[in-house]
DNA sequence: AATTTATACATAATTTTCTTAGGTATATAA
DNA sequence: TTATATACCTAAGAAAATTATGTATAAATT
């Protein structure tokens, strides 16, 4: 687990970048997919992670499809088609900054 | 620039990385060296930069040498024995977040 | 059978961190 | 002489997160 400042800002860039590859997610299956892709670095918190997608669909960049599985529900978030462009930009800006990062710190990426 | 909300969380660690490289600094050089290392896309706000120096000094992680210069003062930090551990440890930190942020949001850096 | 853990949503109070705006003051350039 | 650059500082407010709490069902463990 990474110190909770570090991750700061981050959360609206990885939301928006599960749902651009995998089309339809709900809250709690965004949570667990960071989780197991990070080995537990990541892990988000309900208190930032709802409110966030809350705002996100009221910009009109998600929409939500409530389903109910048993008798439970799971409220799934895709992108909208405007929301596509506004996901992708932030997901440039970030890959950006993560550049002048490296270089501004001096670092060494592990490259896949 | 960069939108504000990505560069959250991220001034201790750039702070302390020039600090550690350059023995000592005041703060509005290291205003100026962000800027001019990052091409003017990661400007330091003084309201958030003085703060932050003040507390960490207050840790004793910085400590301060005011120096004269003309009629103006500088006030120069540097990093001190306990907080050197400290500063590498943040720096690190901040360098293995960012291998699993490429590897979370599937980016390519471009390498120096 | 009872209790804990996992699934799945949500909000509200507090804290942290930053922005915005303001203040003081000298030196240099237009 | 007026604006920009240098150089420090703080305080009010906004933004974004943490922490704590609440509801409820399903599955696993004791």
């Amino acid at each position: 687990m990474y110190s909770s400042e570090l991750i700061k800002g981050t959360l609206k860039t990885i939301i928006l970048k599960l749902l651009l590859e995998s089309d339809k997610m709900y809250g709690y299956e965004i949570t667990q997919k960071v989780k197991d892709l990070t080995g537990g670095k990541i892990q988000l918190t309900e208190g930032a992670l709802y409110p966030t997608l809350h705002a996100m669909e009221a910009q009109g960049i998600l929409t939500t499809d409530v389903v109910n599985v048993g008798n439970r529900i799971r409220k799934y978030y895709s992108v909208t088609q405007t929301g596509k462009k506004v996901a992708t930009e932030k997901v440039n800006e970030f890959s950006d900054f993560i550049d002048t990062m490296i270089f501004l710190l001096d670092l060494n990426p592990k490259m896949g």
